[in-house]
RNA sequence: GCCAAGGUGGCAGAGUCCGGCCGAACGCAGCGGCCUGCAGAGCCGCCUACCGCCGGUUCAAAUCCGGCCCUUGGCUCCA
């Protein structure tokens, strides 16, 4: 059984075979910093990060690179306002230790670099030149253009028909173009903020100003900036060299930016840029898609707030990462609920193996056999395409198992229940070990937070579950209620088992 | 207008590439039972889907083919 993914390129699930055997070079097409990350990025990274997971898994060596813009209009355009920064590379290095911040507190791992546009302008200018001696661009007013004329392939991976696109880029840049889908690949100088979109934060710093902020860099054709499509090719190509294996993305970049990229990169090298394009589906809020520009977003540090890392990845994991999701408080509350079934069933599972009653010579096929055709159905489904909604369900298939084997006590062969009060250790240790093993794949944490404040609230929480069954104890219900319900207004979640009271923060 | 993706139970969401095991997974909500002082959690069971509409191919279709309707995304910055 081999990964099977769906190739933009073709349309087609096809088995995935990298270029050499051992490595797969992945590549992340990455955010513009320009605006806080929000969720819709978050479940991009995440399916990303699930990705180079199960890569590894598989047992592949992952190279994987992800850039940052920090070279765009929309960044000159916010110098200055509030505390962001006096300059364009000081706002955008605001934006990336918040993005990375953002990105460190999903659990994600990291990529191997994260290269800037800022940092590759020579490869860039580089690239632009071959391009030009190729006869692939031709240079206009200090700025040059990509000829899409010039390249059969044009339109390959969004099936466009030359013909049919009307223009690409700023509506001043028509007049020096040969034919209106040719796009920038270098634009002389200025920076017109006046076609920058300013919905969404009006008091910004003046045009003017911004111009005079916007840095420029020498080059053949004169000071300029590169243009947005010609960095991904460049640092992808300067960090993971001319063809990639899989180049991901969010779908609303397939046209113009995929399209473009490998239009620049193939005619440059005459090799196929990337093997396998796959593409991340957007969230729905309502009825439009979840976006820096509709300004309809709920922002990753206030997320991970909110909820926490856990339920945050199993809810964004709880759909394809190429079928569009709807965001809700319902579907959320969704996910927090199937994270809560897993942990529960986890600690349940750590807690028994831990009891004196595992210790009794106990075997019992059926848990055992259950949590291994878990496994499998989790492998078919990562398999299938990374479908992560089918991997939860296996998932949850051990934690019902587990807890079934908990609260009817072992069974034999037959289904009969042993008189021993007893666990099989051994079932449950395998169950244990498939929900670390396979939960990691997701990025799911088993291993609880217990931080120093978090034991002390512990000990609190439990003398005041003493005091409680004392209450009980003493047929005094009407305390002992009280008690729970005010525990539970602080967070805390109590539950009476035959062993005792027991509790979740 | 052009390109792409999708329409499955109250919600959400797999399955569609490789037709039968799908009268349709997993979960949420709801219902009944067990357990419990009660509650929660958990367990067991139930409930609601002829899989957008029409036609075709086939012994057999949610899955293949054709037509139609609707939704969403892209064609301007966007994960």
């Amino acid at each position: 059984m081999t990964l099977h993914v769906t190739n933009t390129l073709t349309g087609e699930t096809e088995p995935f075979e990298p270029q050499d055997p051992e490595n797969v070079l992945l590549y992340y097409c990455g955010l513009t910093v320009s605006d806080p990350p929000h969720l819709g990025h978050a479940r991009s990274w995440v399916h990303v990060d699930v990705m180079h997971r199960w890569l590894e898994y598989l047992g592949y060596d992952v190279r994987h690179v992800e850039n940052f813009t920090d070279i765009n209009e929309k960044i000159v355009a916010r110098v200055g306002e509030d505390d962001l920064g006096e300059d364009e590379a000081a706002v955008a290095e605001t934006y990336i230790e918040r993005t990375l911040a953002d990105m460190r507190s999903l659990n994600l791992l990291r990529a191997e670099v994260y290269p800037r546009v800022s940092e590759h302008v020579p490869e860039i200018v580089d690239l632009v030149e071959t391009l030009i001696e190729k006869d692939y661009a031709y240079e206009a007013n200090g700025s040059v253009y990509f000829d899409v004329t010039s390249f059969d392939d044009y339109g390959k991976l969004s099936n466009q028909d030359v013909e049919e696109i009307e223009s690409q880029g700023d509506p001043d840049e028509r007049s020096e173009k040969r034919h209106p889908a040719d796009f920038a690949l270098w634009k002389a100088d200025g920076v017109d903020v006046d076609a920058i979109d300013e919905h969404h934060h009006e008091g910004a710093a003046d045009p003017e100003h911004a111009c005079g902020t916007a840095q420029t860099w020498d080059s053949p054709w004169g000071e300029g900036r590169p243009g947005w499509h010609i960095e991904c090719s460049a640092m992808s190509m300067t960090h993971l060299g001319e063809t990639l294996d899989i180049h991901v993305g969010g779908r609303d970049l397939v046209f113009p930016h995929h399209e473009n990229e490998i239009a620049q990169s193939e005619a440059a090298t005459d090799r196929s840029f990337a093997n396998y394009w796959l593409h991340c589906e957007l969230f729905q809020m309502d009825d439009e898609k979840m976006s820096s520009s509709l300004g309809n977003f709920v922002t990753v540090s206030r997320a991970v707030e909110q909820w926490n890392t856990n339920v945050l990845r199993t809810f964004l994991t709880a759909g394809s990462y190429n079928s569009k999701q709807l965001y809700s408080d319902e579907t959320i509350a969704e996910a927090r609920e199937r994270w809560d079934q897993l942990e529960r069933a986890y600690d349940a599972a750590v807690e028994s193996l831990d009891s004196p009653d595992a210790r009794t010579k106990v075997e019992d096929e059926s848990l055992r056999s259950a949590v291994d055709r878990a496994r499998e159905r989790f492998v078919a489904a990562m398999n299938d395409d990374f479908n992560t909604r089918e991997a939860q369900s296996a998932l949850l298939q051990v934690a019902t198992a587990i807890n079934t084997h908990l609260e009817g006590g072992p069974t034999d062969d037959r289904g009969e229940s042993f008189d021993e009060n007893g666990y099989d250790y051994r079932g449950l240790r395998s169950a244990v070990e498939a929900l670390e093993e396979l939960g990691d794949v997701l990025g799911l944490s088993f291993a609880g937070e217990t931080t120093g404040s978090a034991d002390l609230a512990g000990d609190v929480v439990e003398l005041v579950l003493d005091v409680r069954e004392q209450e009980r104890d003493a047929g005094n219900y009407e305390r002992a209620d009280e008690l729970r319900d005010e525990l539970e207004g602080l967070g805390v979640e109590v539950q009476d088992t035959d062993e005792g009271p027991s509790y979740r923060l």
